[in-house]
RNA sequence: GCCCCCGUAGCCCAACGGCAGAGGCAGGCGACUUAAAAUCGCUCAAGUGCGGGUUCGAAACCCGUCGGGGGCACCA
């Protein structure tokens, strides 16, 4: 028979989580009130106005049939022991989560068994759902939210519909409705494209100087297709080898019309607010980075085409002042003046045989390298390197500082997407030019005095003086770099050859998907082709079945494919008859759909007000949970402001660039609408570590269940052997998945140790912020933890009450205060491995006092309450209190308790230490060091050395620097 | 190639520039048990990757270097 019925053990935690997580549920404990919107409870709100609000937010999980796995929660737990924290400080709450429903596996499983992407999402929810419920998150379910709800993508169609009624005004610095600008238009304030009177322009004309200025447009452009998927990528989701990020397969440029989002309007604005929110400097890199702005000039070297018309080719250069070292040009060969300066006929006389590419004449050689160029996908201009090619136009530029004539050269180590598609050869000052012109034997000119030493078979771009940068108008000679760029750009416009101007590598985002499972535009085609927004009272345009999920995907390698979405095969549904105003009309829907990363663009501003269906959020509400704050957040520079936001967003890195970028960019798009108060959606983002596993491969390399292995130390410290069923097997560490064969289930863990012992085990296994290696076996650290803090409260044998109401004695009372203190801090800061230690620590104290008094154990209670809820909860209520301890204040330590009476003073000479004494902590310094100076040892140790200098920091070091 | 982060007991991790150890795992010893598991108690264990420097004093700050992880990469 069992001794101790009453232990604290997997099975016992499994019933208390259970009864309290339907309690939680029942009693609505984590519903957070609004101040206004359909669940308006200002009352209820007023009752924090003293601490005030948090809005707590994790990144929005995509419901994956797989399950989760240990390593999934990580950040969920530390954002629930965040808010949690924070509600026992008095603080309003909002913490939720809902799902990023639409997706590519739901659709492709759809696909492959003609289960309809809902109702496996809906299962994968259930799933998710219930596995989240178990780990005793302290969400309001009311606002958990999923894309794929018409009652969600509605407004994610309307707020694209303010965005396609939207323009971005440069001098106001933000966007502005489209209504406005046909009235500047209307009123010449704004000049027209060709600078006719607007009322001269035809309709189109008008419609088409509109058009331009969207910040949602369609157009026809250069776009990364997929035939694998079947679909189009927008760059952010292509890697750097030329892949789709999602399957790998093979991504290829085509010219589609697709729509696309006007995103590089708000460069300045995405790159300059960085340094207005708390975010790890290494994501703020990772943006500044994608963003990749480079001041600048750009300038014009004038051509005479063969035909003889006057152009000029622009170039961009950061470099502005190596423009004397400019030896040569080259175009991309997409440029689209290299047609026009292809040279007729003939090489001429003496042309240096390695510029002409073994051709002919210059067109059969420009033309052989454009085609070559065209062939080559990405991968194979990567796996080509840095060997540089090239062939000559024929014809020469004029050099605007030196008036020499330059050779024009197409080259495809230029790239017609960055700058202005032309570069400035400047061998001297950058390394691929030395290259070019090393390989075809162009003139190499420094313009910047290397250093000693630097070798002579390469550029030098580094800083220096100035040299052979004169003519006879203007000299750098002897100016610094910096001093160099700021003249010749001075110069440059005096003599209106160039300006200086800012470049970004940032390109305009690529909006539609040739997919089933994602919100359909909000838009219809008149006869004439022309795009309308659909008003707000046709909103949700729904998502129509379809006879067959699969986008027309191809052989992966198919560069002539074009794609064809699922839903132009519902003529019913693509051609309608609607009244936009002027009457019913036959228009022609939008058949593509958005990306995914439309619905997590905004989700959390649906947290705030889920059920209003008057507007996506109000805005009082959003005020409320957003709003600026007066000071700014920790380590901005001087001068900015608040931008707003959510107070704390913890998620993976992996999304440094894609979503977090994009949800920057609809957020400013809405405050600058005037439907938000704030400026960033994120104030503090926080990126938690990834925990990984080790996994173990047999010979064969085949990965083996990581469960299954048996680790057998290695004798005096060798390495510990592994072996599964007998043979040997290699260990390696990696993510988590079922590839690997070492995914451990959350599902294994309630079951072995309970949800509490799971979290504290999360929480205390290091930083929030660094990854480490999921060990099961170290579990049960967190398990003894709880069990000893239980048999603190109650006897394992009789389930009675231990505690005593004895008052604590002076010790356990300064134990008490110090951990309130500690843990108190190392909550706020989100050291949660560091708080953990801390309870244990106290927990270990009360263990070994004969009886734990009330007041002490109550107090450790609270205080545990925030990383293992449900044991917290059930100890509270057998402490004899009714109430939920979610809402109970967090413990206050008394100040007087945390300063020592005595402590000890370490007495160090030459900074070693070489004697403790004991001293009031109140001592003075010069008390102190005539303590210090008058210890035995210390004085033995001296033996008559005179003392040169007495550092002394009271109360507990001196330090006595002699000889 | 460039940029960022991390190197502290066998392992995961602590330590306002001031006594290297808070906590956990593993190991060892002991208690309980017929026994084992679980539990409890005790215990062992590193001089902070390496080399310089700054300082009265460095795990911490600076420079260099090695190792691990991540990001970017013909961006003009």
């Amino acid at each position: 028979m069992n001794e101790t019925p009453h232990r604290y053990t997997a099975e016992l935690a499994g019933r208390i989580e259970e009864a309290w997580q339907d309690r939680w549920e029942a009693e609505g404990t984590f519903h957070a009130p609004n101040p206004a919107g359909p669940w308006a409870e200002p009352e209820a709100v007023a009752t924090f106005e003293e601490h005030g609000k948090l809005l707590v937010l994790d990144m929005f999980p995509y419901p994956s049939g797989a399950g989760l796995h240990v390593g999934h929660p990580l950040g969920y737990i530390g954002t629930d022991v965040f808010a949690r924290y924070h509600r026992m400080t008095g603080k309003n709450v909002l913490h939720c989560l809902g799902y990023d429903a639409f997706g590519l596996p739901a659709e492709q499983y759809a696909v492959q068994t003609g289960q309809h992407p809902r109702k496996t999402t809906e299962e994968n929810m259930v799933t998710m759902r219930r596995q989240l419920r178990r780990l005793g998150l302290g969400h309001d379910d009311r606002r958990s939210i999923a894309t794929m709800d018409p009652s969600y993508y509605r407004w994610t169609q309307w707020i694209f519909t303010q965005i396609f009624e939207s323009w971005y005004d440069e001098r106001a610095g933000r966007a502005r409705p489209i209504s406005e600008l046909v009235a500047a238009f209307e009123r010449g304030e704004r000049p027209t494209p060709d600078g006719r009177p607007w009322t001269e322009l035809s309709a189109d004309e008008q419609r088409a100087a509109v058009d331009d200025e969207r910040l949602a447009y369609s157009s026809e452009a250069p776009v990364n297709w997929c035939p694998g998927l079947g679909t189009v990528l927008a760059n952010e989701e292509v890697t750097a080898e030329g892949r789709s990020e999602r399957g790998n397969y093979p991504v290829f440029r085509r010219s589609l019309s697709q729509w696309m989002m006007r995103i590089t309007k708000y460069a300045d604005r995405l790159a300059d607010d960085l340094d207005r929110v708390d975010w790890p400097e290494k994501v703020k890199a990772m943006q500044r980075n994608w963003i990749g702005r480079s001041q600048g000039a750009q300038v014009a070297f004038a051509v005479t085409t063969p035909a003889g018309e006057q152009k000029a080719i622009e170039v961009f250069t950061t470099r502005p002042d190596t423009l004397f070292g400019t030896t040569f040009m080259v175009l991309a060969p997409e440029h689209p003046l290299v047609e026009s300066l292809v040279a007729p006929g003939e090489w001429a006389e003496g042309t240096n045989p390695v510029w002409t590419g073994a051709e002919a004449s210059p067109s059969a050689a420009v033309s052989a390298y454009r085609l070559a160029a065209s062939r080559k996908t990405d991968v194979d201009r990567q796996s080509e390197g840095k060997d540089k090619t090239g062939v000559f136009t024929g014809s020469y530029a004029t050099n605007p500082v030196t008036g020499e004539q330059i050779p024009v050269f197409v080259g495809d180590y230029v790239l017609m997407g960055y700058g202005t598609g032309a570069v400035m050869g400047v061998p001297g000052g950058d390394q691929r030019d030395f290259e070019f012109a090393t390989k075809f034997g162009l003139p190499i000119v420094h313009t910047v005095q290397p250093p000693e030493g630097h070798p002579a078979d390469q550029a030098y771009a580094g800083a220096g003086v100035t040299i052979n940068s004169s003519n006879a108008q203007i000299s750098l000679d002897g100016m610094s770099v910096d001093e160099a760029k700021e003249a010749i750009i001075a110069w440059l416009e005096a003599s209106g050859a160039g300006h200086g101007t800012v470049t970004y590598r940032l390109r305009d985002w690529l909006f539609s998907r040739q997919r089933y499972w994602g919100e359909p535009f909000p838009i219809v085609y008149d006869e004439d082709g022309h795009a309308h927004s659909l008003p707000d009272s046709m909103l949700p345009v729904e998502l129509p079945e379809v006879p067959d999920y699969s986008p027309k995907t191809f052989e992966p390698d198919d560069v002539t494919s074009a794609p064809e979405p699922p839903l132009s095969r519902v003529p019913e549904w693509v051609n309608v008859e609607l009244d936009l105003g002027d009457g019913p009309k036959r228009y022609r829907r939008e058949t593509n759909t958005m990306p995914n990363w439309a619905g997590s663009c905004w989700y959390y501003l649906r947290y705030l007000d889920p059920a209003n269906d008057r507007v996506f959020v109000d805005p009082e509400v959003e005020a409320y949970w957003m709003a600026r704050h007066e000071s700014t957040v920790e380590g901005a520079p001087e001068g900015v402001t608040d931008p707003g936001g959510v107070d704390l967003y913890i998620g993976g890195v992996e999304h440094a660039v894609l979503h977090l970028l994009y949800a920057r960019f609809w957020h400013k798009v809405l405050f600058d609408l005037g439907y938000i108060g704030s400026e960033e959606p994120f104030r503090k983002y926080f990126s938690q570590g990834m925990i990984q596993a080790f996994a173990y491969t047999d010979s064969r390399g085949q990965y083996v269940p990581a469960e299954e292995v048996e680790e057998t130390p290695g004798a005096d410290g060798a390495e510990p052997a592994f072996t599964w069923r007998g043979q040997p097997v290699r260990r390696e560490y990696g993510k988590i998945g079922k590839s690997l064969k070492n995914a451990v289930s959350p599902d294994d863990m309630y079951a072995s140790f309970g949800a509490d012992t799971f979290r504290v085990y999360e929480m205390s296994m290091g930083p929030l912020e660094q990854g480490r290696p999921w060990e099961t076996r170290a579990v049960v650290g967190a398990q003894r933890f709880l069990q000893r803090l239980w048999r603190n409260v109650v006897d394992e044998t009789t389930g009675e009450l231990t505690v005593v109401d004895t008052p604590m004695d002076e010790a356990t009372r300064r134990a008490v205060a110090r951990a309130i203190d500690g843990v108190g801090r190392d909550y706020h800061a989100l050291h949660f491995n560091t708080a953990v230690a801390k309870l244990i620590e106290l927990n270990n104290t009360l263990t070994k006092l004969p009886a734990v008094p009330r007041e002490a154990a109550e107090t450790i209670v609270v205080m545990t309450a925030p990383v293992a809820p449900h044991i917290a909860e059930e100890l509270w209520s057998l402490l004899g209190h009714p109430d939920s301890l979610t809402y109970e204040p967090f413990p206050k330590a008394d100040p007087a308790l945390l300063v020592e009476d005595t402590v000890t003073c370490v007495i160090q000479v030459q900074g070693k230490v070489r004697d403790r004494i004991e001293v009031a902590a109140d001592m003075s310094d010069a008390d102190l060091e005539a303590a210090a100076l008058a210890s035995e040892k210390i004085v033995a140790l001296l033996d008559g050395q005179s003392v040169r200098k007495v550092i002394v920091r009271a109360p507990k070091l001196v330090n006595i620097v002699a000889g």
